[in-house]
DNA sequence: CTAGGGTTAG
């Protein structure tokens, strides 16, 4: 009896003496057999108990008590919190008042986190009155909890308020409103919080630095961001996950994946956030193979993708127009139960139209039981991709009609559907309704998109007007657009004044030097054209070489211009043989104009035959089933001939193809594009 | 009591 006495004595001044579940049970077991099991002896187990995360035992001691004191409600209310249960938390701090037991200071951290986390501003305001009442609002964590709610549920106004009537801060204290800060995007303020930490002799620690990294990735300053890695490296945590996966982040936005890299080798434990962090590094570097790589690395890594992890890597299916990736991500998806996430679902919208199944994309979106602006601007532009330019329009219209204010994205999806389909006076109107309805800038994309619409239209000298005039200095691409206009109408003069405003920007566009080289050739102007070679090789450029790729059977087959390498070669030239005979018995007629002038008209059409999307379409049709739909993806531009000849094709063998080019989608059925011969 | 990664365009 009083060597328990004693005991008791010890353990009230240190409760975390007891460090194992078998200590604890013993020392349970010693206080019954000696029958002190006091309310006070009781309270002093279930706070042992609850130190060891053992709600379960603690509550078979808390329900013999009949009127449990301060200290076992304040125990068990925290390990409810401790185990998420924050419902049953607030549930028993409410029945603590009930019983009339006046809360302690302790209590109270717990009770405003488990608020915090049931998003219940109301309650936990009413708890604030009451700890205000008691006096209780100078008491640091206290203080500290309430600043942590406020910054989640209220806004930083209120954290900010609360910080400033605390007597005494700590690290935690200004951690919290540093966030707070960082959180609502006042990086100025939150800056200004980590300096007067250091005048109040408080260091930063990894708390304050993943809070503050952030900002660096976003005002995209690595110097700054590399001075923290020194710093964090000096403190010795540059291991700490949260600082390892800001370090990530930081240097992949500012262009910097090499570092990205090197962090993240040498962080030792890597959760779910380390490594999409380099997953989405990678996506927004473009280097999407290497996005994929990495996340069947983290799975094989038996590290689960969360819903961030997928929104992260579906776009690079979509970049890539991988079809058969981005639906096995779809299924992961389903299976994750991570269907009616909006970034998610705005992602698949995206996939799927990109990589050419708009109808797919169209299923998503319309099951979605919630559209943002994001969403809708990713279907927009996936009908205006695939040439749907009065769908898109109507879309657009119903978003403002329910109510999303369009963002300059939206207005870039909805001029590029009315230049797809030559809306001319609707892209005006849409255009001046940036500034005049919605105060949106008009950004070079915007200006590009008009540009490009003009050109298409065939207003090629207003197009140039509208370029040379526009507020933001165009690009080479600006002009590129509107030289490509000039090939396909024709107009040479223009096209020269073009071009020369394309090399004084960018002397080494290739793209360029092609059209013009040919258009010069059809116009029979030999010289003007053998400057323009000479000038080509003295720069040695060389040209992109026009590749096309299709999707068969989980993998990839790409085609080269001209290139026979491929080990089925001999059927695809069988095919396209005997498939030309019948075209040119339809009426087909080889559109010779696009190719380079100095070879003979029959090697002019062996090279037509040899384009990359002839080739890879034959390929498609002689490995599947009738009737099934060819998907190819060509890097630039499809060709005037192919074009033509794809529809004869589409006819002749009953197919649905569907190409797609560096600018949009051709569907080919029956005989006709999708495109209606306006692209 | 406090912290990090995500969707649409180019």
């Amino acid at each position: 009896m009083s060597s328990s006495k004693a005991l008791i004595k010890t353990l009230i001044k240190n409760p975390t003496r007891i460090k194992s579940k078998s200590q604890a049970k013993q020392l349970h077991a010693q206080f019954i057999r000696t029958q002190s099991l006091s309310h006070t002896s009781a309270s002093i187990v279930i706070s042992i108990y609850t130190n060891l995360k053992l709600l379960h035992e603690a509550l078979l001691v808390f329900k013999t008590l009949e009127s449990p004191p301060v200290l076992a409600w304040k125990s068990v209310i925290r390990c409810f919190t401790d185990q998420s249960l924050f419902s049953r938390a607030l549930a028993s701090f409410v029945e603590m008042r009930a019983s009339g037991r006046c809360p302690d200071h302790n209590v109270f951290p717990s009770v405003l986190k488990s608020c915090t986390m049931m998003m219940d501003l109301r309650f936990g305001e009413s708890v604030h009155g009451f700890i205000v009442r008691l006096g209780m609002d100078c008491d640091l964590y206290t203080g500290n909890a309430l600043m942590n709610m406020y910054s989640k549920l209220l806004g930083i106004d209120s954290v900010r308020k609360v910080f400033e009537l605390m007597p005494r801060k700590d690290v935690v204290s200004y951690n919290t409103v540093i966030a707070g800060y960082a959180q609502s995007g006042m990086y100025e303020d939150a800056l200004r919080m980590v300096r007067e930490m250091g005048t109040s002799d408080l260091k930063p620690d990894a708390f304050t630095l993943s809070s503050v990294l952030p900002i660096f990735s976003e005002y995209v300053d690595v110097l700054k961001g590399k001075e923290i890695h020194g710093y964090v490296i000096r403190k010795g945590i540059d291991s700490d996950v949260y600082i390892g996966s800001s370090l990530v982040d930081m240097y992949a936005k500012s262009a910097r994946i090499e570092d990205s890299e090197r962090v993240f080798s040498h962080l030792y434990r890597r959760d779910s956030i380390s490594w999409n962090s380099l997953v989405a590094g990678y996506v927004q570097n473009g280097r999407y193979n290497e996005a994929l790589r990495l996340f069947r690395q983290m799975v094989s890594a038996k590290v689960r993708p969360g819903a961030v992890a997928f929104s992260s890597v579906i776009p690079a299916c979509a970049h890539l127009a991988t079809l058969h990736l981005g639906k096995q991500l779809h299924g992961y998806v389903l299976r994750g139960g991570f269907g009616r996430n909006i970034f998610i679902a705005s992602a698949l919208v995206d996939m799927y139209s990109k990589c050419g199944n708009i109808q797919a994309a169209r299923k998503i979106f319309d099951r979605m039981n919630l559209h943002d602006e994001v969403s809708w601007t990713a279907i927009i532009m996936g009908h205006a991709l695939h040439g749907h330019g009065h769908e898109a329009v109507s879309l657009f219209e119903e978003m403002k009609r329910q109510g999303v204010k369009p963002n300059q994205v939206a207005f870039v999806a909805v001029l590029t559907a009315c230049s797809h389909v030559g809306l001319v006076d609707e892209a005006w109107g849409y255009f001046n309704s940036m500034t005049k309805v919605y105060g949106l800038n008009q950004e070079l994309e915007h200006y590009a998109a008009v540009a490009d619409l003009l050109g298409r239209a065939g207003k090629l000298e207003e197009a140039y007007d509208f370029i040379s005039k526009m507020r933001v200095e165009p690009t080479g691409s600006v002009w590129s657009t509107l030289l490509s206009s000039c090939s396909v109408h024709k107009n040479l003069e223009l096209a020269e004044k073009v071009a020369e405003k394309i090399f004084t920007i960018d002397s080494e566009n290739m793209g360029a030097y092609v059209l013009m080289c040919n258009m010069y050739a059809s116009n029979g102007r030999w010289k003007e054209m053998a400057k323009l070679r000479l000038r080509v090789r003295k720069k040695g450029l060389r040209k992109k070489p026009a590749c096309s790729w299709i999707e068969m059977k989980n993998k990839t087959h790409g085609f080269v211009s001209g290139d026979r390498s491929h080990p089925s070669m001999d059927r695809i030239n069988e095919f396209l043989k005997a498939v030309m005979e019948q075209m040119e018995k339809e009426g087909y007629v080889a559109d010779t104009s696009g190719v380079l002038h100095d070879v003979d008209e029959e090697h002019k059409r062996e090279l037509l035959f040899g384009h990359s999307e002839r080739l890879a379409v034959a390929f498609g049709i002689i490995n599947t089933e009738p009737g099934t739909t060819i998907r190819v993806t060509k890097n630039i531009r499809i060709c005037t001939d192919c074009h033509v000849a794809i529809k004869f094709i589409s006819k002749i063998t009953e197919r649905e193809i569907i190409v797609r080019d560096n600018s949009r989608f051709h569907h080919f059925n029956r005989g006709s594009c999708s495109c209606g011969d306006y692209w």
